[in-house]
DNA sequence: GTCGCTGCAAAGTCTTTGCAGAGAG
DNA sequence: CTCTCTGCAAAGACTTTGCAGCGAC
């Protein structure tokens, strides 16, 4: 069996391209566009980590200073974006969700349960049976998520 | 390829040798074996349904009034549940957690976005592959999660 | 009897909302 | 100019914690 398996983590679209689909999806909708919703897009672009809300807010703060974002507006774009599907949430654990660009390829998560550090990747063999089961028990498919949860190489060491 | 899925939600174990175990569990860990610790594993045996701890709350208050079981219990005893790997916790989409036994064979979930309604099923092929990826990326696999998203046959109807 | 458990209420988190002024189109 | 956004602070939702009395062992 050849290995499907991917380690997978880099940015599959150009920002101007990401910004230029933003700014259409806020024209479509009658929505403006503000420097605090395009820095976050940057940060969330420019970050290899799943952020949440909080740490996103933390980086602009120190980024952007000047720009004195509140965590409101953090929030509030946030589900603009969770709702035009251009950022995914995870949602795992103890309390608060992580959010990701939505603009990479598709891929899972496994997670490191000791050091909170997240993996992603994606495995077709996996893909492929999601949707054969999805449509075995009646249902019509729209999104899907896995996470496999342990301990990475670092913290085995310890 | 042989078909190796499952729709599978029938429970496992006996109510009694779940309590046993619970009662065992308690003594090992010089803990009290109390009426609402009781309460709260039979709700979560009897029911069919992931339950929110405020959801496990209502349920106790209307089906056992007389112990005017409090919030605070139901937390209380769902960690303990959930640290000694009894009970599983989903936690997805919007806020708030919803609990399981984990005295259930091990399973993934099928949720409809429109009505919420989770369906469980179990498959090797899936559950093969993921120990494969965790052993591929160095990690070493204590548990994973899958969610498939869409919607039910019902809501399709619709 | 001892020591953990419980309900209650208060305190914490994390997230959302109301509002008046700021700013994009 | 108009109408959406923003920051701030207040309000909400959900969860945890402190405490004094209660109850399992």
């Amino acid at each position: 069996m050849p290995n499907k398996t991917t380690d997978f983590s880099e940015r599959t679209i150009e920002y101007g391209t990401l910004l230029a689909d933003f700014k259409e999806l806020l024209k479509r909708n009658g929505l403006k566009f503000t420097i605090q919703r395009e820095v976050i897009l940057e940060m969330l672009y420019n970050s290899d980590e799943h952020l949440t809300p909080e740490a996103l807010h933390q980086l602009i703060i120190h980024k952007r200073p000047e720009l004195k974002a509140g965590i409101a507006t953090i929030y509030r774009t946030l589900s603009l974006l969770e709702d035009s599907d251009m950022v995914t949430s995870l949602s795992f654990g103890a309390q608060g969700k992580k959010y990701e660009l939505g603009a990479k390829d598709h891929h899972d998560h496994i997670i490191c349960t000791e050091c909170g550090e997240i993996t992603e990747f994606v495995d077709e063999e996996i893909e492929t049976r999601q949707q054969l089961i999805a449509t075995e028990l009646g249902f019509k498919m729209s999104d899907h998520s896995m996470q496999i949860y342990g301990t990475c190489k670092t913290c085995q060491k310890k």
